[in-house]
RNA sequence: GGCCUCGUGGCGGAGUGGUGACGCAGAGGACUGCAAAUCCUUGUACCCCGGUUCAAUUCCGGGCGAGGCCUCCA
């Protein structure tokens, strides 16, 4: 890997930002906590999306495509799960009901995520297909006398765990201390969390040592992240809102099985995001989906590209709040309008933008700096392949398809004609051509030709 | 109540103990038949109150404001 940048990446678990050294650079690990398949995905939902999909392009580029393996599971087993089934397929037996619940939703979150450019993770695990893995580390909690049942339920024993509330830099005193956590006669200290618990005839189960029942809420990410990434890994990323309790959780289920120091070396949480300055929520009315972004007129009374909604992400750091707004979204796609389409060139990206993202993901000066190379790049045609490249990493102004031969002739014929009748002075005929173009996205560009001062006049898709 | 984050111009955001990064928007100009695109020029800011200091936006203390977790919400 010479010459490539020291990647630096802030950890939660020490709170500072270090030199990232990957257990084997041959195959570097990252887990991310993906959706609970119940619901649309909303606007929050998209910001570790997008953010960890910045970090897996970062370390595709400076460990090698194939050395690096993310994993983001989907949770589709919940009690959520069983209530939206429920509400939306009465009729139905509840297997069926919840099956057609996650199905389309994670179909949605998939096609969402598409959207947002993100790459597919290299393994997308669904927590359905790995009960006996749950299972097995349960039993090995058991065993090491980390884990308990009582009425029904499997419980983890946080006291059994001397660093219990490293990563959320809580003790189990101050958790007695605040009044809110719930009290349950049956566990044996109140921070005590469910393992297993049995299910009802009328609740999804799964046969287990314990009787018929169904996973707690944290077991799931421990028994995939062994699966996929080991029992020690690189990078566990997700928000802020999961450091407690849920990876919490998963630390003490994960290490006390395994016996291990850590469950993964590097902790990353992006930041929440705010909508118009405020906060989001169905009771402000200002709740929304990635879908209605998307494909539907509700914010800011029109659509907004999926590329649009990603480099509004990134324009803020991920651990800082974003204020996600029209303004914000406005200012996107004006950026990305002096940004040209590009192939990816499969040039060294540059070495600004690299830096930049090696830096605990300083997405916002990756940004500025792609923002001048586009701009240089528009001056200066050689510079198109470094400008890709960089483009690449961000994620952002990929061509897709070959632009439509048929369409590229057929609007160079029109620019033929409308300079001809500007020559004749007959501007209102060529002020129609150049509507009718806009009409169809298409921006046609005047500029003088240096040496004979005549107008040349380019063109470009805008939408 | 406990733990934690944030507060720089209209907006997004750097940064520093002592000359107001940069981008977007705005304004003015060039170009244009008119626009758009492009180019040039340009104004406005460091939440409040103390303290340390020759000097604080930058260090310390206290407020105020926004937000997160402690309630299976990214």
């Amino acid at each position: 890997m010479a010459g490539q940048p020291i990647l630096k990446l802030y950890n939660t678990l020490t709170r500072e930002k270090a030199a990232f050294t990957p257990i084997d650079p041959t195959n570097v690990r990252m887990y991310v906590c993906g959706p609970t398949v119940y619901d649309y995905a909303h606007i929050g939902n998209a910001r570790p999306a997008i953010v960890f999909d910045v970090l897996f392009r970062l370390l595709r580029h400076v460990y090698g495509e194939n050395h690096v393996t993310y994993a983001r599971n989907i949770t589709d087993v919940d009690d959520k799960i069983n209530a939206r089934a429920l509400r939306d397929h009465p009729g139905l037996p509840l297997n069926e009901a919840i099956r057609l619940v996650t199905e389309k939703t994670e179909t949605q979150y998939l096609q969402d995520a598409k959207a947002l450019g993100c790459l597919d993770p290299t393994v997308q695990p669904r927590a359905t297909e790995n009960i006996a893995g749950m299972i097995e580390i349960i039993e090995r909690l058991i065993a090491k006398g980390h884990a308990y049942q009582a009425e029904g339920e499997v419980l983890f024993d946080t006291r059994s765990m001397a660093d219990y509330g490293r990563l959320s830099n809580r003790n189990l005193e101050d958790q007695q201390a605040g009044a809110r956590v719930a009290v349950d006669a049956h566990k044996k200290n109140p921070g005590d969390f469910v393992l297993w618990k049995l299910s009802s005839d009328s609740e999804p189960g799964w046969e287990s040592p314990w009787g018929r029942g169904r996973p707690g809420w944290h077991i799931e990410c421990s028994a995939m992240s062994e699966r996929y990434l080991g029992e020690v890994f690189d990078i566990h990323g997700g928000g802020l809102d999961l450091i407690f309790p849920h990876h919490e959780n998963e630390i003490a289920q994960s290490r006390c099985a395994h016996g291990t120091d850590v469950m993964a070396n590097v902790w990353m949480h992006n930041g929440f995001l705010q909508v118009e300055g405020r906060k989001m929520s169905k009771s402000e009315g200002n709740f929304v989906t990635i879908y209605e972004l998307l494909h539907t007129e509700k914010f800011g009374g029109r659509k907004w590209p999926g590329e649009v909604l990603r480099l509004a992400m990134l324009m803020t750091h991920y651990r800082e709040p974003i204020d996600f707004s029209i303004k914000r979204l406005e200012e996107a796609e004006r950026l990305l309008a002096k940004w040209p389409v590009v192939k990816e060139s499969g040039a060294a990206p540059d070495a600004t933008v690299v830096n930049a993202l090696a830096d605990d993901l300083n997405t916002v000066a990756a940004v500025q700096a792609l923002h001048a190379l586009a701009q240089a790049a528009n001056a200066e045609p050689a510079l198109l392949a470094t400008y890709a490249a960089s483009a690449a990493l961000l994620g952002v102004r990929p061509k897709e398809t070959e632009v439509d031969e048929a369409l590229a002739s057929a609007v160079d014929a029109l620019v033929a004609m409308r300079l001809e009748m500007l020559k004749a002075k007959n501007f209102a005929e060529a002020d129609k051509i150049r509507e009718e173009l806009a009409a169809k996205g298409i921006q046609l560009k005047d500029g003088k030709d240096a040496a004979t001062g005549e107008r040349v006049t380019t063109w470009e898709v805008k939408r």
